[in-house]
DNA sequence: TCAAAAACAGTAATCATTCCTGTTTTCTGT
DNA sequence: ACAGAAAACAGGAATGATTACTGTTTTTGA
């Protein structure tokens, strides 16, 4: 069975997305693990992150500047995406209940809600 | 200046999308036109869809399946999508007003939010 | 220690989207 | 209506993130 075996690269690759707040991006986990683990390749990458996926550990966020931008927080929370630094915000404590209730009322079963804001984040507002 | 000539394939491709609740991508547009005028070209659909964006005449709901899906709707409502069938629903009277306002305390300006569930439809719960 | 399963590197393939070049259409002023 | 100039376009090539493939290495459990 698959992702039953020990690797650790898997563990690196985990660690690196969960240690971090910048919600990152497949290449980005690849550039800040490279150096550590030279022969490491992008495919593994790729194939380590659908697994988490698979498995609850990561989920998407968005797909910022045509890259896919991950969490390793699955807890219920929002985020707030920058178009001009391309920065990935964490929101917490949004208020979706009302919605969520009268889809459940609709036959409509919810696996899981994206709450994305989209905008300038408050530094790069200053410059 | 752009987007200030008259364009029948772009008044048909703006058409096609709004009068839809499909929520179409690109390619789909591009199907549903071909019969209709067949020198159309899918780069056209692309460019076209790129400019209503700018102009805030469409925006981009989410990527499903890996494709672009688009509304003429830009009023202030949220997304249900199927991860079965690949639909996207419209869902208005979205709650989000606290957090918003926490956000512009912040020093966030919002441009645009965009809320988006995923999970499996009504009629595709029933099979 | 050994064979099967899993994971991997490295590279090729895929596919949505964008870019480029030469052509056609639209616009504007005469 | 006519003649540039600007815009829009077709068609195909290029790009770039992601996925698939193949042969090799690592892990596991007996």
């Amino acid at each position: 069975m698959k992702g039953h075996n020990f690797s650790s690269k898997r563990e690196a690759i985990f660690k690196t997305i969960a240690s971090t707040k910048a919600h990152p991006s497949a290449r980005w986990v690849y550039d800040r693990l490279k150096d550590e683990i030279p022969d490491l390749s992008l495919g593994t990458v790729y194939r380590n992150i659908a697994l988490f996926k698979e498995q609850g550990k990561v989920v998407s966020v968005a797909s910022v500047d045509g890259e896919e931008r991950i969490d390793a927080d699955v807890s219920d929370h929002a985020h707030f995406i920058c178009e001009k630094c391309s920065g990935v915000f964490d929101l917490h404590q949004s208020e979706l209940s009302p919605l969520e209730k009268e889809l459940f009322k609709s036959g409509f079963e919810i696996n899981r809600k994206n709450v994305v804001f989209y905008g300038i984040c408050s530094k790069c507002s200053k410059n």
